[in-house]
DNA sequence: CCACCTTACTTGTCATGACAAGTGCACCGC
DNA sequence: GCGGTGCACTTGTCATGACAAGTAAGGTGG
């Protein structure tokens, strides 16, 4: 028995969901129905269960057949912070182009963040990130030194650093992302064909061990007509979050956006 | 009985652990403890700390006592929904300027968004909320009209419009939120007091019922040197979300940002 | 002194049984 | 026809018991 029961209803369930056999709003089988068939008792498909509601995939409630919610999954963890691992997933083509890789003293900013004391060595890299060729994300990535230090024997526009990293047995597993805008400064105006002062949507990481000591904070800046970041909320389940690909048009970024003002 | 017993366990474990009484890493009482304090047998125990495993509370594994990851709590939905809950949550004063109330019919976008037909009648709210009387976000709500009619018997300027649409018997319960960046229009400036083409954080919001019928539309833009959104993430644990004040300085924003250039 | 192994303890998983509480529908009386 | 009632079915909750699997510590043999 390599996989656990519940597991494995849970999955058999799930897949029927998102492969849309159950569509949205349809009944799933009730609790006795799933015990006849996988010949288990209530425990392990109520514990099936239980997982597909904190998912949000199912909802219902006591007396009420559970019923499909969405077909939405939330991206997983290494999806969510790789870029490269979720653009293929979408089925799109990444590509990167290194503007710099540096070893050089952290400034105040960086020092914070990485918990080190200011100008402690950090190895930082500037890449512009490429969605099927279009330019889609400026990365500015600042590495403590003994994880940076791996970079100079990788080649940084071949693949992706987290996989590589996570072959190195650097393990990310924490991260804490914040989200606010900022204007287009020369470097990323350049590198994103956007005019300088266009706004940007920014997204700061900080991803580090499960004991919670940080290995790298990034500063991501997108093209707001190209990305977008979601979450999905709802009254009881837990939220799901995801980064979603808006196939925009190029002319699409405007000075200002007048389509959208009432009156 | 009012609360299940599994309940019960898990809010006194989790008031604890935001508490502080029980440190970030310290070990929580193993579940045969558990059973014997609370007089329980063994599955409200699991019950619990499966729940608080569920946000991300607790970890550990088999063979390993349970421990505390974090002290942070993903805030609830009503507070992420609404900005006068969240703005009273954090012990700052929320306040409103509306600078319009409309009846009027459905833009494409707002159709498409609320399900409705193009030029439907919907109910179109423009408001300016502050912090602290410092101007925060430009909110620009569409109803749809049965719901939105409620508000021409409400003072938009005295409170929380969700509560009152709470009491009133209308229940959002699920809510989809797409965060991007946009440059300041002329109300937008005018209003937030920044300059015209000066970067806003976006989020813009669709909420409805649990059956997934939506109720308002709104996009709100953010000053982003006062709130910025947050997710935090770790490799197993559902992911939470919060919305998060940046107590800055007033003239904290500038043209181009600089300071953050390397080289 | 160190490597290895045994052992006690922990959590994960599952079965079985029982009752409470909520939902929806069919039936029945008016 | 219509409204209210009762019943069948559903999920929520909890007890008890059992075994598997992993961890950590202490003892043992080299």
């Amino acid at each position: 028995m390599e996989q656990a029961i519940h597991e494995r209803i849970a999955d058999d369930l799930r897949r029927r969901i998102v492969g849309g056999e159950l569509s949205v709003g349809a009944a799933l089988p009730s609790e006795s129905q799933l015990c006849e068939q996988w010949s288990v008792s209530r425990g392990p498909v109520r514990q099936a269960l239980s997982a597909l509601r904190a998912e949000g995939l199912v909802g219902g409630g006591r007396g009420r057949p559970p019923v499909v919610r969405t077909g939405q999954v939330s991206q997983p963890f290494e999806t969510f912070l790789s870029f490269s691992l979720w653009a293929r997933g979408l089925g799109r083509t990444p590509g990167q182009r290194t503007v710099e890789i540096a070893r050089r003293p952290a400034r105040p900013e960086v020092a914070d963040a990485l918990a080190i004391d200011e100008g402690d060595p950090v190895v930082e890299l500037l890449r512009l990130r490429l969605l099927d060729g279009r330019p889609t994300m400026v990365e500015r990535t600042a590495f403590v030194e003994p994880v940076g230090r791996l970079l100079f024997d990788f080649d940084t526009d071949s693949g992706s650093v987290y996989a590589y990293l996570a072959e190195r047995g650097v393990d990310l597993s924490v991260a804490r992302h914040v989200f606010d805008a900022v204007a287009a400064d020369e470097t990323d105006a350049s590198l994103l064909d956007v005019p300088p002062g266009a706004p940007l949507l920014r997204e700061r990481r900080r991803a580090g061990s499960a004991a919670g000591e940080p290995y790298e904070y990034s500063d991501d800046r997108y093209r707001p007509d190209v990305v977008t970041f979601t979450i999905e909320n709802a009254q009881r389940a837990r939220p799901s979050v995801g980064r979603t690909w808006r196939p925009g048009r190029d002319d699409d970024m405007r000075p200002a956006p007048a389509e959208e003002e009432p009156s």
